[in-house]
DNA sequence: ATTGATAATGAAAATCGTTTTCAATAAGGA
DNA sequence: TCCTTATTGAAAACGATTTTCATTATCAAT
C-alpha cells in the first residue's frame, strides 16, 4: 500500500469532493508528499520536495493547499517560534493524532509524543476542570510544548 | 512609589550597567511604560504608547530594546499565533512570574494565571520527570496555552 | 565641566514569510 | 465535447521584523 496507507486509494478524494473542492495534481502531490514524511515541514520544505517531481507547482499553491488541508482537519499547523509555520499530516483515527512536542533548543529536533504518561493526562483533566471553575473559561484545545535538550545534545555538552 | 514599584528608583539601572548596557531615555521610557501595563503588548502597541510622551523614539529602538530586555530576562516574549510577538514585564520575584495563558479564540482576550490549581505544579514535575525517563529529554522550560471561550463569549453564543 | 571612544539611535531600505491580484488553465458536470 | 468556474503560477503587495548607516548621546577618563 504505497501512497494510500491502507485507507484505500486516494481516500481523501471523497473528503475533497464533499467539501466542494476539486482534486488536482498539485493537491495530490502535496498530500502524497506529506504522507511519506514524518517530519514537521515548512511550506518551503514542502515546496522544494514537491518541486523535484513537479517543477511546475508554485509556492503560492503550496500555501493555498496547506491552508485548505488545515481547515479540513487533514493536517496540523504548528508554530514553533522560528518564524515559519510547520505542517504535518493528521493521518486519521488510526495514525498520529493530537500530540505534544519536545523541542530541542540546541539542534531544533522535534519529538512528537502521543503516548502520554498517566500523570500528564491527569494533569490536563484536572487543570481544565479547575480553570473552568475558576475563570469560567471553556477550553476547547491546548498547546503544550516542552523545551530543553535532546539526548544527543546533552552528550555534546549542551551548548 | 510611582514608577519604581517598590524596588527603589530605577532598580534596573544596575542590571543594565552590569551587562555593559547604557541607560538611555528610550530604554527608561519603554521599561516605565511596561511597568504600568498588565497587558500583552505588541511592539507597535508599545511604540504607540511610548510615542505619545516621547515622539522622537522610533519603532526600531522599540524592537532593539525589547530584544535586550527579553535576553536579560526582564520581560517575557510570547507568540500567540497572530503573527506578532507580544511582551510583558516579568516583574522580579515579587510580582508575576512564570505563568500560563488562557486565550479566547473568539475575542482574543488573554488571561494570565499563576495561581495554578492544587497539584498542577506537582503533576507538571512528574510529567517532566516521566518524559526525561522515556525520551531522555532534559526539559528546561515549557509553554502551555489553553484555547477556548472566555466567559463573555460563551454568553454571546460562542462566535 | 570637558573630552573622546563608542554604544545607541532613528530613518530608510532590506528581508522574509505569507497573502493578494489577475490573466491563463484545467476539473468535472452537462 | 463543451462550458462554467475553481484552481493555478507569476508577480506584486503585504506586514512584522531586521539591517544599514550616518548622526547623536552616554559615560569613563581626564
Ligand atoms: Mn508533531
Ligand atoms: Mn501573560
Ligand atoms: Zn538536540
Ligand atoms: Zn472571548
Amino acid at each position: 500500500m504505497p501512497m494510500s496507507r491502507g485507507f484505500g486509494p486516494m481516500w481523501w478524494h471523497g473528503r475533497f469532493r464533499g467539501c466542494g473542492y476539486r482534486v488536482t495534481v498539485p493537491r495530490e502531490a502535496i498530500l502524497d508528499m506529506l504522507s511519506k514524511s514524518d517530519k514537521h515541514l515548512s511550506a518551503e520544505d514542502i515546496y522544494m520536495k514537491v518541486h523535484t517531481r513537479y517543477p511546475a507547482i508554485g509556492l503560492t499553491t503550496i500555501y493555498r493547499t496547506l491552508d485548505i488541508l488545515a481547515n479540513m482537519g487533514l493536517i496540523f499547523k504548528f508554530d514553533f517560534g522560528d518564524g515559519r509555520a510547520r505542517y504535518e499530516l493528521v493521518e486519521g483515527p488510526k495514525g498520529k493524532m493530537h500530540h505534544h512536542h519536545l523541542i530541542c533548543t540546541s539542534c531544533n529536533r522535534i519529538i512528537d509524543y502521543t503516548d502520554f504518561i498517566d500523570d500528564e493526562v491527569e494533569l490536563l483533566k484536572r487543570t481544565e476542570k479547575g480553570l473552568l471553575k475558576k475563570y469560567n473559561f471553556k477550553i476547547t484545545n491546548h498547546l503544550i510544548q516542552f523545551y530543553g535538550l535532546c539526548e544527543k545534545c546533552q552528550k555534546k555538552g549542551g551548548d
